[in-house]
DNA sequence: TATGAATGAGCCTTCATTCAT
DNA sequence: AATGAATGAAGGCTCATTCAT
């Protein structure tokens, strides 16, 4: 039955960074002009997936935002799920980059800047990453293989937060309160890039920031 | 014929009480058994919406649960969004009340006492009626009448927040600050019933209510 | 994912004659109408099959045969396979049935006579379900379950033709035989069925039991 | 442009020693290397005829196995049709030369021991040709070319045998009974090499000529 | 009021064949 | 002579919605 041989997809991708980006089950080596196709489709998909959502996404969109056909697609990604992965794992490998970056917080003036610049990197890989970011999150996928990466990425970058929520030596749960922050910093980026609440990103990085440091620390100035 | 799958629905129906509970486009009277049906439909809905989401959900599976056919679900709902609608509106209903009833921010014990009740609330709230209120902020349905109400009720549930926020003459951007903790709220509840996280319920209230009222008026005991 | 709702077959339907043929997946009861659906769709099903084969068979040349849409067929099938077992039981069944209807072999001219009239029966089975005992034997599907419907029917089939030959205490061995008689039995039907070969049925019939009978028990009159 | 799938192939090409070997449909001389191509894809078309059966078998495999690629396949054969075509002139030709070697039959023992001789050559063949001769078979292909090559083949194979038949002046109906042999003896292998059934082929030579045998001439020792 | 049955547009995926280098 | 890449017409199957009783 042709069925059966349905490309397997190759699952857990070792973590090469090249290897990453949603090469074709078999594992092709690509010239440039394989290269450039990969690139349009993931590059499609992205924003894609960005514009309709996962559900509402189809092949043939896609495809034609890629300039490509439907053959080639398959050619180089086993499944529209495939494709999210690929897309998945480069914007978890950001994530986790940017929570293991996570400078230590201190009581100060300095802390608070530190901690503005590490808020602002997230709102800008959450800029161009939210679409995926958020379709992790979407209840009907919670326990599929990208409930598991979104899970995952979630509990490594809150075990992150916890460390250093820990070292500052606040009275609250480090856990729970890290839990609560990241919560806080995605929601918060999600309102903003989906427009459902007009604010500029500097204004919700700075106060994110400040609130999340007056958690810690106590309040900012007191009027 | 079938209506085309991507056929707007028929629009606007308006808040009123008699549409709400999702009668049938003809908005009939009903009778003891019909009422029983209805609710067994509602009861369904939210269980298999709850089970696999929304996109997921098929009418066929709530019908099943509902232990009646397919005839039947169309005598009471013009679609599966219109369900769907019934359900959110009720939960739309709750989540306003809730936002009314958020009591004035104070600096001292009392304050923070009433601010763990309210946030209390939410969590059995959010407990019964999670994947509605997660259903709202898939990307997929940002900009339909869903996305809409989910909007409205966010920044109405917000604006709540924000005069509260401003009465507590914290220093931070009030508008800003409000959005973060609604943000906070929200998908730290997420996390706990998705049980992306291990965390007891009331760990999280009391951290969640902790981290607000730090944020507003400094930080707890410091250790 | 909807697609892991995609209704499981129930595997070895027990042999009840009246579960035999291709009730939907979930069992349902059928009323009438129902019924007729269903048998106009097994019709339309064995008639494709023998026009086309298999392979070439197209759900949609069924479904047109049937007068009756894509959706009804999947209503009653899980798939294209589905039906085509549902088709192969019911022959299987016949064939059985036949098997264990063969009469003693004698080598007398009773012999001869009732084992005509078994070869005649075996020619009006095949007359009316060789395209599907074909199917059967199509190289491409013996290894899935049509493989071994057909493999388990054959081996069958055959043991029932051992006895006899065994009875016959005719010198050759008696497992090899049988397989010999009933192939050829199967193919001399194939051939005249196919037409490839202008031959009345009559003829064959005459010719296949008396060169059944000779291998066992001498040629007939020598010339 | 893709031709359509079902576009019938470009033709008749007759059986011309030139064509037999599937050469590209200019014609071109081959030099070494492509001598060693050709090859290469005979054989594992063949091989992946064999496995898979015909319609299973995909372009990409023939190609896998090939180690070449997919531009090459049809610098040498117009289609995967056009490769079937090549390989089974190839074995028609074997058989039709075996037809033609079938001995004269006697009633003796050295009638039984030369037509044993023969049939393990058919057997033989049959091994190595077997998916080939199969395919002929396919029903879904009894009116394309193939059709009428296997039909053709069996006719003369069968003339040939009704020929020595007649000879042996045995009482039946001579064409008819060389149907009959012919197709016991294609089945038998048939099911034999497809392993449904477990025989050695020594044991099955042996029958097969033994009933052969028995059917013109009176069976062999009666017990 | 209820329901079993029917519908068909639409989706994902496959694969023989052609193109460009 | 060779090949990696591209193509797109089908085909199987799904499921929201409608029909007939």
């Amino acid at each position: 039955m042709p069925r059966s041989r349905r490309a397997s997809t190759d699952g857990q991708r070792s973590a090469g960074a090249e290897t990453r980006a949603g090469l074709p089950a078999q594992g092709r080596a690509l010239r440039a002009r394989g290269r450039r196709t990969l690139e349009r489709l993931l590059d499609a998909g992205a924003r894609v997936f960005a514009e309709r959502g996962y559900h509402a996404a189809r092949v043939d969109d896609i495809v034609k935002a890629a300039r490509t056909s439907h053959g080639t697609f398959y050619l180089y990604f086993a499944s529209k799920e495939d494709l999210f992965r690929a897309l998945a794992l480069d914007v978890a490998d950001g994530m986790l980059e940017l929570a293991r970056d996570l400078p230590p917080l201190t009581p100060d003036g300095t802390g608070l800047s530190s901690l503005r610049d590490w808020v602002d990197r997230f709102a800008r890989l959450y800029e161009r990453s939210g679409p995926v970011i958020r379709t992790w999150t979407e209840a009907e996928i919670v326990d599929t293989e990208f409930g598991r990466i979104g899970g995952d990425l979630a509990r490594q970058f809150t075990e992150e937060l916890t460390h250093r929520v820990r070292d500052a030596r606040a009275a609250i749960d480090a856990d729970v309160a890290a839990l609560a922050l990241v919560a806080m910093i995605e929601r918060a980026n999600y309102y903003v890039t989906a427009k459902q609440i007009q604010v500029g990103r500097a204004e919700m990085v700075d106060t994110l920031a400040v609130v999340m440091h007056a958690s810690l620390y106590g309040a900012p100035v007191h009027a």
